[in-house]
DNA sequence: GCCGGCATACCACGATCGTGGTAGCCTTAC
DNA sequence: GTAAGGCTACCACGATCGTGGTATGCCGGC
């Protein structure tokens, strides 16, 4: 197959290893093609400029900054890009994120290569592809209230081991509102207690340490 | 260079592209030969009565037990088995247990290829491999007292929202015993209260989600 | 313009947590 | 066999948390 026919494909990995391994899959494939790797976010930004590949392979945690963050940068300034991320595994939050940011696919490591490779193929045609057991993940939380931008600040605050009244002093609120919000949290969460609350956020991916 | 003459290598990994990322870097070299791959602990021990590799290259999470149970279980048929783990990241209590248990090296998946191969030919020749980066995170809580199998047990249920009480009931003990044994952890982890402690062990790695 | 959601604030009360001290029993180590 | 560490237990008290209700100002959507 001529090279401009072929699927031209970036990734974006800070494990050596793993880049290897993606590499290896994508040169065994006669339609596909790795124009250029990144280790962290930064470079992946770079390299789109100067390739605008048609799929990029972006892992969620990277050393700089998150996946997530680079494909939102990547993709305002090309908003075409078909950005897949891949990842080893994260709660509903990270997925909910990198789809609403643009994600045109969400698929795990520990996926057969088959099926990464389908996946690659069906986003470059334009589908987006998100597999059943990632859908799942999804689907738990549907529907359910989403902590607003305040109540996240102050479960970081939580989580950190602060006080109610230290988490007062801190965001300059008082603690009675630092109250409320804790309790929003945690029926949000379906927690029982504030360490409940920061053990889900943390298994879902709302929040990291 | 001869097959006999080679490092004999086992590979186990529950991701299709590290396991791939792994071989491509193993087949690279002259002097090294991989003789098999595993993606769970109990593929990992069949392998290893199959095959007796000389080095074993180990993650420290997989889908059915953990890396460092698969070593042990290992090495107390094979008590001369060179394993190295190879880990993305985790806290000094991973690194701490996989040593205790007899691991001959910490590796990172983040790290260079020739750092890696490296350690694989350092731990071959019967010496350890423990990278700087990962020394330093075991020296930064070194001397500090190890939580007890009963404070780790409470801290699980602590980490799981249950209150004083119902943690008293669960583990069959008084409320105020438990007072006690969470008054020991927050003092051993440094954390102000309950939810500190918390986070804290699963940034060390003490305890999972 | 009105409503709903969000953030803020205050009050009061019971529940839970964290701290201090004391002490018995058991096992392991020296 | 004695010491040390670990697990257990009880008491008391102050600090903190969680819950209920009420209320104000702001903003974006219908």
């Amino acid at each position: 197959m001529s090279d401009q026919a072929r699927i031209r494909i970036l990734t974006v990995d800070d494990h050596p290893l793993m880049r290897e391994g993606i590499a290896a899959m994508i040169r065994s494939q006669a339609d596909m093609l790795l124009v250029a790797q990144a280790a962290d976010g930064d470079g992946a930004i770079q390299r789109f400029r100067e390739h605008q590949p048609d799929v990029t392979l972006m892992d969620v945690r990277l050393p700089d900054r998150s996946g997530i963050d680079a494909m939102i940068a990547i993709r305002s300034e090309f908003p075409e890009a078909r950005i897949v991320m891949l990842t080893t595994f994260e709660g509903d939050a990270e997925i909910q994120r990198a789809l609403r940011a643009g994600a045109r696919g969400y698929m795990l490591k520990s996926m057969p290569p088959g099926e990464l490779l389908a996946g690659i193929r069906e986003v470059h045609a334009g589908r987006k592809r998100i597999p059943p057991e990632v859908a799942a993940q999804l689907a738990e939380h549907m529907g359910e209230e989403a902590l607003t931008a305040r109540e996240l600040g102050v479960l970081k605050e939580v989580a950190a081991g602060n006080r109610n009244r230290d988490i007062a002093d801190r965001l300059f609120i008082t603690e009675e509102t630092v109250k409320v919000h804790v309790k929003h949290i945690m029926e949000k969460l379906g927690a029982k207690d504030r360490t409940e609350a920061v053990a889900i956020a943390l298994r879902r991916g709302i929040i990291q340490l």
